[in-house]
RNA sequence: GGGCCCGUAGCUCAGCCAGGACAGAGCGCUGGCCUCCUAAGCCAGUGGUCGGGGGUUCAAAUCCCCCCGGGCCCGCCA
């Protein structure tokens, strides 16, 4: 039975690679082999080919003799038509007819699957992604976290591969403690208008503001007592800008404001604010515990609600706070104290991590420099409480042993390269050595939007929400345009797929590490380049498969007929790539790799659509039967990418 | 001061790790294409000292060194 996997093992990439391992065994690394082969850039020259000059030369062989009994090894598979050498380059050509009828027997047999190759070896793998602070809407920062992260775990998924993803739940710090101390002001009374985390984002930034207005009258009181005029003038502008930034916020919520604003009158907000954080670490007081975990919840359910937009659910939510509070962590001190690793940093305990740098299969697992210095990390304060750094190795060992996972990725922004560095080494130094090295930070650089400075204290955002709303009403107006007669369900229903999708292919097809400054016009550009484009074609396949509306007559299919048209030789070679470039994709975890290759193989596909080759109006059956299963082919290849970016294709737009 | 990342067409990016066959897309701009399977489409044209300078190599956008510009990190914050 033909299936993807062989089409897979049938690859350029696989071929020359089989075929040098064959010939000079060890003597070559495979990999290196599949990378080095490309598409020929002139069609005479052949399809794909391979610098050989290099490797005659690295080997100590003739070239002429190593061309010769490479290209014989070659000729005998099944696709390969013909091979040719020029200017130290082998090439192969391809045999269509064959490689046609076995592409197309592979989508005829996998269906839903095809290009989707499995591991032989499937592994437990945690994705961490998102993890905001449940404090504020998710804005599009997080948007970007989580499109990646979704679109890691669904592409490991679909490679074959059992992955849990989890969401941590960051309560504890400062932040949290400011939202309860609103929260407890307001009245803990939610209004059901308003969608909870924009109403929470609301509470926190108004508690915020004013905590800050009072701390800040007080430093002025004392800089005017002691005559400091300069630093009186500079802190006094200050305050003008926070008060014009709570008028603002009044303006949004009077209601809302005012009532914060009077509870905390002649009040000591900062001393009540970390007796919150005391009792709530220590668990001591239940009205706290009570608001901070009603607050937090809050905000969750709006997160929720945002990422099921974006296709996203998250399948294991965990509480900082219950990690402090199991006493896993004291358990870890433990380890500290005995570790040899140990030190203390003026009075603190903490870990020294630098010698660790010694060993080699450290550093390029986690990708150090020789020379780099880590700072030493430390992990309770002299007070004896501990810090984020050290629930946060606690809770990568918990992401390990509950899910009895190979491998944890953390989908966690750029800047916290060094943390993730230190909690990484510090599982090495204390005996975790396999955990440490099989946490994986998947790091991406940050979103900015142009000229505007977020700030979720002050309530100064873009909530994603808001852009997906913009993407989705932009959507609506051109579906309405195009399709006046659907019900309004169903308008409402593909302009909903088309603006999400939009934003989510958007933040997942540019490389990570490139910063991302924000458009929203050009992520609302709905042309070429972007999912309304992906899912336009796939609708344009599905409306020829829907017209003919009968079942493919494969045995009928005359594949002489695969030479014709060079828009179908084209798009048939990127269908027949397209199981190794996933492959590719998921096992160098580049998500980018898969869309690009999609985009290519639409892009063929539609110069196919808009030439003059009609699919339905072919005379020939034997023909218009290896059209429509081209057609079939490339709307399931379609459909797969959209799936594993977690959007839904559409039938038509 | 040290470290990490980014710098490729007017704009947004791919290619760099694994050096080689003319440096590729999209947007923009110019001009075309709907009696024919959805024009969110297609065709043609326009546009590049690959940030700069050295080096290694038969061959450098790609590797090494220096410099410049931008972002981020170097907390007993989270």
């Amino acid at each position: 039975m033909t299936s993807s996997k062989k089409i897979y093992e049938l690859s350029p990439q696989r071929l020359y690679a089989r075929v040098f391992t064959r010939i000079l065994g060890d003597k070559i690394d495979e990999k290196e082999v599949e990378y080095l082969v490309g598409e020929v850039p002139r069609s005479d020259l052949g399809d794909y080919g391979i610098q050989i000059a290099r490797f005659a030369k690295r080997i100590g062989v003739e070239l002429e003799e190593l061309s010769e009994t490479v290209a014989r090894e070659l000729s005998r598979e099944e696709v390969v038509a013909d091979t040719r050498t020029i200017g130290g380059f082998l090439n192969i050509i391809l045999d269509l007819e064959k490689l046609s009828e076995l592409v197309f027997t592979a989508a005829r047999n996998d269906r839903e699957e095809y290009g989707l190759v499995r591991v032989e070896k499937p592994e437990k793998i945690v994705v961490e992604h998102t993890s905001a602070n449940p404090v504020h809407p998710l804005h599009i920062g997080h948007g970007r976290n989580a499109s990646l992260g979704d679109t890691l775990a669904r592409l490991l998924r679909a490679r074959g591969h059992s992955v849990q993803t989890r969401f941590y739940i960051n309560d504890m710090g400062r932040q949290v403690a400011v939202l309860a101390y609103g929260y407890i002001l307001a009245g803990r009374k939610p209004p059901r208008s308003i969608k909870p985390d924009h109403w929470i984002g609301q509470v926190y930034a108004i508690t915020h503001t004013l905590v800050d207005i009072e701390n800040l009258k007080k430093e002025l009181e004392k800089l005017r007592l002691e005559g400091r005029d300069e630093e009186y003038r500079e802190k006094l502008a200050e305050l003008d800008n926070l008060v014009a930034n709570a008028l603002e916020l009044r303006e949004k919520d009077p209601e809302l404001f005012d009532k914060i604003a009077n509870a905390i009158k002649n009040r000591d907000p900062e001393r009540e604010i970390a007796t919150i954080m005391k009792k709530y670490e220590y668990r001591e007081d239940k009205e706290i515990i009570d608001s901070i975990r009603e607050a937090v919840e809050l905000c969750l359910e709006g997160f929720k609600e945002t990422l099921s937009r974006l296709g996203i659910e998250i399948d294991v939510w965990d509480w900082e706070s219950d990690l402090a509070w199991s006493g896993e962590v004291e358990e870890l001190l433990h380890r500290v104290k005995s570790s040899t690793y140990r030190s203390l940093h003026k009075g603190a305990l903490a870990l020294n991590l630098q010698q660790l740098l010694d060993d080699k299969e450290i550093r390029e697992k986690l990708g150090i420099r020789q020379g780099e210095e880590i700072p030493p990390l430390i992990l309770v304060r002299s007070d004896g409480t501990t810090l984020y750094t050290t629930r946060d190795i606690v809770y990568t060992l918990k992401k390990f042993r509950e899910y009895n996972a190979d491998k944890v990725y953390n989908v966690i922004a750029a800047e916290q390269r060094l943390e993730q560095l230190q909690v990484r080494l510090s599982l090495i130094a204390l005996g975790y050595r396999r955990e440490g090295l099989n946490t994986i930070h998947y790091l991406y650089e940050m979103v900015n939007l142009p000229g505007q400075k977020m700030s979720g204290r002050r309530g100064k955002y873009i909530s994603l929400d808001e852009l997906i709303d913009r993407a989705v009403e932009q959507a609506k107006i051109e579906v309405e345009k195009r399709n006046p007669e659907l019900l309004q369900e169903e308008k409402n229903k593909i302009a909903e797929t088309i603006g999400t999708a939009a934003i989510k292919y958007t933040l997942v097809s540019v490389s990570p590490l490139k910063p991302i400054t924000f458009n929203l016009e050009e992520a609302l550009d709905f042309t070429k380049n972007s999912a309304p484009y992906i899912l336009y074609t796939h609708a344009r396949a599905a409306n020829i498969l829907a017209k003919y509306n009968q079942p493919i007559e494969w045995e009928k299919i005359e594949y002489t007929t695969a030479t014709e048209n060079p828009h179908r030789k084209k798009l048939l070679k990127q269908l027949y790539t397209y199981p190794y470039i996933f492959v590719k994709s998921a096992d160098e975890q580049k998500p980018e790799l898969l869309i690009n290759h999609t985009y290519n193989i639409a892009d063929t596909f539609n110069q196919w659509y808009t030439s003059r080759d009609h699919v339905l109006g072919e005379k020939d059956p034997g023909k218009k039967q290896y059209k429509l299963a081209l057609v079939y082919t490339t709307k399931q290849t379609l459909a797969n990418t959209l799936k594993i970016l977690g959007i839904k294709p559409l039938q038509k737009m």
